[in-house]
DNA sequence: AGTTCCATGTCGCGG
DNA sequence: CCGCGACGTGGAACT
C-alpha cells in the first residue's frame, strides 16, 4: 500500500461529475490498485476514489505549480484525475494478505438462529421454510402456529418502518394463496422502534423483540445435551 | 491526519461483534477523531472503523509482542480495540480544512428534462405542476392526460420498490382531493427492477423507462430549433 | 452475468 | 434528535 500526502485537485468523470478545488489530502493506493482521496475528516468515506479494476498512469509535469498527473480509469469508461501540486509526505509498505474479518451479529446469523427453534419467537411455532419465495421477495421464515396456521415472520437486525412495510407487501401477496391463507405476520429484531411498533400494531403485525446472547445461548445449550 | 501501518489485532464490538487476527494493516486517524483500519485491498471501505464523535485513548505496553493498545469509545457504547504488536511506518501531516466537494447530479435533471417534454412518459401528457406540494411530501410531477384526467408522476434515477411505496403514497392522499380525482400512478426511471415492476403492475400502477442520453438529445434538437 | 437484498451502510435534509 | 430518501451506494449470495 502506498499513500502520499499532498497539494492536489480532483476531478471524477462517470457516474457523476465532481470536482475538488486544490487542497491537502490523503492519496491512497491498494495493492488491488484502488484508489482513494481522503480529507482529514468525514468518517471513513474518501472524497474521491477509484474501486478496482482500474488501471492507474502516473504522468511527470514540467508545467508550472505540477509535480505531476495521476490519472485513473475504469474500464467502464470512469476517469479519476489527481493533478498533485505538490508533494508533502509519503510511505510506501507492502502488507500481505489480508486473513478477513470474522463477523458476528449480523442478520443472516440471527435468522438462523430462529429458525433453530421459532418457539423462541412464538409458543407452538414450527418452520415450513426458510426464505419462503414470493413474486415480490423471499419471506425470511414461513411457519404454521399451534392451530396449523401460517405465520410468516421477518427478522431484522434492528426493527425500523420499512421492515414493516416489507412484511405487509408479503402478506398481501401471500393471503392471495387459498392455500396458506389465512395468513398472520411477526415482525422479529433485536431492537424495534416504537414506530415500527405503532405501524406493526395498527396493521395486526404481531412484534417481538428477542435478545441474540440468549439466543445463542440456548442454542449452545442444545448442542450441550448431545 | 495520522497514519501507520502496524502488525495489530483489531476487535470491534458494539453494533455486531468482530474479530481481526493477527496481520499488517494501516491505522487512519483523522482530525475529528475517526480511526478507521486498512486492509491493503478490498475496495475504499476500511474492515473496521469507529466514527466521530468518539475517544481515543493509546496505552503503552510492557506486554511481551504488545506495543501499545488503541481503545476507541463512541457514546453510544461502541468499543474499537486495537492492538499494536509491532510498528513499521508512520507519518503525521497537518493538512487543514477541506473546502469540499462539488457535485453534478443526474438525478434532478432527468426530472427538468421529462417536466419539459411529459409525453415522452406518455402521449398527449400535459403538465400542470412540477414538485406538485402534498402534505407527505412533493409529488415529482403532476399532469392531465389527454382525456383531462389527473396524472401523478414519481420520478427515479433507478426504480425499486421504495418508489412505488412512495407514489402509492402519494396517490392514497391525491385522490381524497375532489378536485383531483381520480388520480392514476405513473412511475418513471432509467431502469425498474423486476420487483418494483410486479408490485407497480398489481396496484395499477403505470411504468415507464426512459433513456437520459436520448431525452438530452431530444432536448438538444429542440434548442437547436432556435 | 444478472438480480436481489444486506449494511457497523454513510450522508444530507427537513420536521 | 428522529425520520426519510439518495447514494458514483458497495458487497454477497443466489439464479
Amino acid at each position: 500500500m502506498r499513500v502520499v500526502v499532498a497539494r492536489c485537485t480532483v476531478d471524477y468523470d462517470g457516474r457523476l461529475t465532481a470536482h475538488l478545488p486544490e487542497a491537502i489530502r490523503l492519496l491512497m493506493v491498494k495493492a488491488d490498485g484502488c484508489v482513494a482521496v481522503h480529507a482529514d475528516g468525514g468518517a471513513y468515506k474518501p472524497l474521491n476514489w477509484m474501486n478496482a479494476p482500474n488501471t492507474l498512469t502516473v504522468v511527470e509535469s514540467d508545467e508550472d505549480g505540477v509535480e505531476a498527473v495521476w490519472t485513473v480509469r475504469s474500464p467502464k469508461g470512469e476517469v479519476l484525475a489527481i493533478t498533485v501540486h505538490e508533494v508533502l509526505a509519503e510511505l510506501d509498505h507492502e502488507m500481505g494478505v489480508d486473513p478477513g474479518l470474522q463477523k458476528d451479529g449480523v442478520e443472516a446469523h440471527l435468522q438462523e438462529l430462529l429458525a433453530a427453534d421459532p418457539t423462541t419467537i412464538a409458543d407452538g411455532l414450527r418452520l415450513v421454510r426458510r426464505e419462503f419465495p414470493t413474486d415480490i421477495g423471499p419471506v425470511d421464515l414461513l411457519c404454521r402456529d399451534a392451530d396449523g396456521e401460517a405465520v410468516a415472520v421477518e427478522v431484522k437486525r434492528r426493527g425500523e418502518i420499512d421492515g414493516v412495510e416489507q412484511l405487509t407487501r408479503y402478506l398481501d401477496f401471500l393471503n392471495r394463496d387459498p392455500m396458506l391463507r389465512p395468513v398472520r405476520g411477526i415482525f422479529v429484531a433485536q431492537e424495534i422502534r416504537p414506530q415500527a411498533r405503532v405501524l406493526a400494531e395498527d396493521r395486526d403485525i404481531g412484534w417481538v423483540e428477542v435478545d441474540y446472547d440468549e439466543l445463542r445461548g440456548i442454542e449452545s445449550d442444545a448442542l450441550r445435551l448431545f
